[in-house]
DNA sequence: ATAAACTAGATGCATATGCATGTATCTAGT
DNA sequence: ACTAGATACATGCATATGCATCTAGTTTAT
């Protein structure tokens, strides 16, 4: 009827991931917001699109890159637009597509965040993992994604 | 000016830690879901509470162990109450408090959930962890804990 | 004994998220 | 050319979350 219990190590992870996810992405959102900027998606959605400098991004493709679902993505970039960070321009060849661009006040924005970003980057992950224990957590992580996602980081 | 930029391993970890919770966490939250069972943070709940069994436990206690903040639990809580899962009785020796136990639909629901909960945890963390990452990945979570917490696991 | 500081928990409000649906455009089959 | 179905994106709505604040009760210091 029920199936057979996870183990203790199962256990363990399942716990940890809910744990570590809330303290460091809380960490990252705290020195964000304490500094005056806006929030990881947003950095992550500037850093998609300086990436990609002036090519651009159709808005389903940084839907693909971020955690967004669509509905919120859509609702996130008018804001970014509204802003000034990101420019919102007709798809050439399909009429119901927008081109995504970074503008300079964009990079600007993205830059400064960076500060806080990459340093809590060094922060909360570069000095707190033992190097034993590196890979182990770099892979294991890859096994828990789905195989398509995770050949690509 | 700006911090020296986190390593390849490090980006790495912060990006597989942002998309394995969204994927696993996702995963539970839809099957619960599809099973017409409320979410992980209920259940988190009625496993707290049923451990305590008849003792129950405070809502500042329940707060520490869960991952709710607490405003959030108390509106959880009123909901849980309201739907008989679990009772809330005023404090013997403090005016303020409110003891919390778990009903017997409460338990009921819980072993429910647990069917759907448990096969999850066996499908989506066992099976997919490759038996050489099990000890990095589980410690290497620890690291990204602060100290006190992490001990606990 | 009493005021100040602190703690437990509740509530209001602004924002975020998820999901269903809507609209416009595109593609394919006939 | 025309219709059926798919795709890109937007919008409405119900719920969740985070944060500030409020109330009631408790502890501490004088």
């Amino acid at each position: 009827m029920t199936p057979p219990n996870p183990n203790e190590d199962t256990t363990a992870i399942w716990v940890l991931l809910n744990l570590v996810n809330r303290h460091v992405v809380g960490r990252f959102e705290t020195e964000l917001k304490r500094a005056g900027l806006p929030n990881t998606r947003w950095y992550d959605v500037l850093w998609a699109l300086e990436r990609q400098n002036c090519e651009g991004l159709r808005q389903f493709q940084l839907e693909e890159l971020s955690l967004f679902d669509q509905p919120n993505l859509s609702r996130i970039l008018k804001r970014m637009v509204e802003q000034g960070l990101v420019t919102q321009c007709a798809a050439e060849n399909d009429g119901r597509g927008r081109v995504l661009r970074i503008t300079d006040s964009g990079r600007e924005l993205r830059t400064q965040m960076w500060a806080v970003y990459g340093g809590l980057m060094l922060s909360e992950i570069e000095e707190k993992v033992a190097p034993e224990h590196l890979e182990g957590l770099k892979n294991g992580l890859r096994d828990l994604l789905p195989e398509e996602w995770a050949t690509s980081i």
